[in-house]
DNA sequence: AGCACA
């Protein structure tokens, strides 16, 4: 009652935080734009833009309120405002004392990323095709997918934060090539953000989830148990879980097909441990043992479907094992294991007559393997790294520092190559998404 | 140009 307005101009000020509020500011400031800003009275400790209806409002957290103070007083008294971007930004203490839950994970740039592929046929986008797409920024550690309410969804590993934002940048939003899928399935569009996970746990290599620093580890039972765990691969045919050993079928075997010409022929991608040949459904069949799982896919893509001679004969039909390592009891004209013996090439004498009697009309000396070492050289030494071949959605040959088929590839469909002079054009959606016309091509190459 | 729920 003594003193009337005592102090009317303070009725709206806020007392002193070390958070600052900040409006004014131009479209979709960036953290980076506030600690700029905030720097030179003290350390930002956290911030939070875009806030508000038009997103032209944020926050800055000091680490000390004298820091926070030493600000507002600054430009109380500055003959020059605060600015960002040249747009005069106008402040005030914050009424709460501190920037509460800032950022939720997908904010904060990590090495996970958290992909979910929209679209009515996105469950039939392969684990395979994202690493393939992934895989052009950097090397994809490990990938998981699932399904929950937002749709088919995928974690993808990289190594580091650097890597998956670039991959985010280039990809989010875009979708994935149509050349990638097939011809039935409708768009399937990315979007990203960041994972707060830093390192996936992959316990089996599956149908679900992939751990690729890690040949080694083992197929999940669930995909081995042929208990309808099985998904449907893009083909309609049914997904194998990968393995280091392959189950070789030949077709139309008109000329011999020995133990050493198989042995000649597998060992062209990597070191064959053991080979046992048998017979089934009226035909040879084989399995073929390697140390790893990266060397087996190679070959499979390699050989799945070639002939082992001209002329159409000795067709090889390659899926993968559920063996990983083969009991091979005797070493013989069917079966050997070469872990065993340092010799590879001599062929051995038939100790065991076959079922069959014996071999088949040995003629395969007029007519040359079509293989050579040399052909799949290219494919050697893929421990490191491996390439996009792998996984079954481009040949060997692919170098891997450009996983994504090019225009001309043998893969790419017509039309494709001709309509852009840019390696890799993501394909826009017809449904939501940038409009066509803003659409930046696809080249990880130029990306950060 | 006036305070955050993602």
């Amino acid at each position: 009652m003594a003193s009337v307005s005592s102090q009317p101009q303070f009725r709206y000020t806020q007392p002193p935080s070390k958070v600052l509020h900040l409006r004014n500011l131009p479209w979709e400031c960036t953290e980076e734009e506030l600690i700029e800003l905030g720097k030179p009275f003290g350390k930002v400790v956290n911030t939070k833009c875009n806030v508000g209806a038009n997103r032209n409002q944020a926050f800055i957290e000091f680490a000390d309120l004298n820091q926070a103070i030493a600000m507002i007083s600054y430009y109380a008294s500055s003959s020059e405002p605060a600015q960002v971007r040249g747009k005069t930004v106008y402040l005030q203490y914050s009424n709460r004392q501190e920037i509460v839950n800032n950022k939720t994970a997908a904010d904060v740039a990590g090495n996970v990323l958290l992909v979910t592929i929209e679209g009515t046929d996105a469950r039939l986008v392969s684990i395979d095709v994202l690493h393939l797409v992934f895989s052009a920024f950097g090397f994809v550690h490990k990938i998981t997918t699932f399904e929950k309410t937002a749709g088919f969804q995928a974690l993808v590993q990289f190594t580091d934060a650097e890597t998956a934002t670039a991959a985010k940048n280039a990809l989010d939003g875009r979708s994935i090539p149509s050349y990638l899928l097939p011809e039935h399935v409708g768009p399937c569009t990315l979007r990203i953000t960041y994972s707060g996970h830093t390192d996936l746990s992959v316990k089996f290599q599956s149908h679900r989830s992939r751990d690729y620093t890690n040949p080694y580890l083992p197929v999940a039972p669930s995909a081995i148990d042929g208990s309808g765990q099985f998904t449907v691969g893009l083909d309609g045919k049914k997904l194998e879980p990968e393995s280091n050993v392959l189950l070789a079928s030949i077709e139309n075997m008109q000329y011999a097909v020995t133990l050493d010409v198989l042995h000649m022929v597998f060992s062209s991608f990597g070191p064959v441990q053991k080979i046992a040949m048998f017979d089934k459904n009226g035909g040879v069949q084989a399995l073929i043992q390697y140390p790893d799982i990266q060397t087996a896919v190679v070959a499979k893509e390699a050989l799945e479907g070639h002939c082992i001679y001209d002329g159409g004969f000795c067709k090889l039909h390659i899926s993968y094992s559920r063996h990983t390592d083969l009991s091979i009891k005797v070493n013989n004209d069917r079966s050997r294991d070469y872990t065993l013996s340092n010799v590879s090439n001599v062929p051995m004498v038939n100790s065991q007559p076959s079922i069959l009697g014996q071999q088949p009309v040995p003629v395969m000396t007029s007519n040359p393997p079509q293989y050579s070492g040399a052909q799949y050289a290219p494919t050697e030494q893929i421990g490191m790294q491996q390439p996009s071949a792998g996984w079954g959605a481009a040949p060997p040959a692919v170098p891997q520092s450009m996983p994504m088929p090019m225009p001309n590839h043998p893969y790419m469909p017509p039309g494709h190559g001709t309509m852009t002079s840019h390696p890799v054009m993501m394909h826009m959606p017809s449904q939501g998404g940038p409009p066509q016309t803003t659409v930046a091509p696809y080249r990880p190459d130029q990306m950060q």
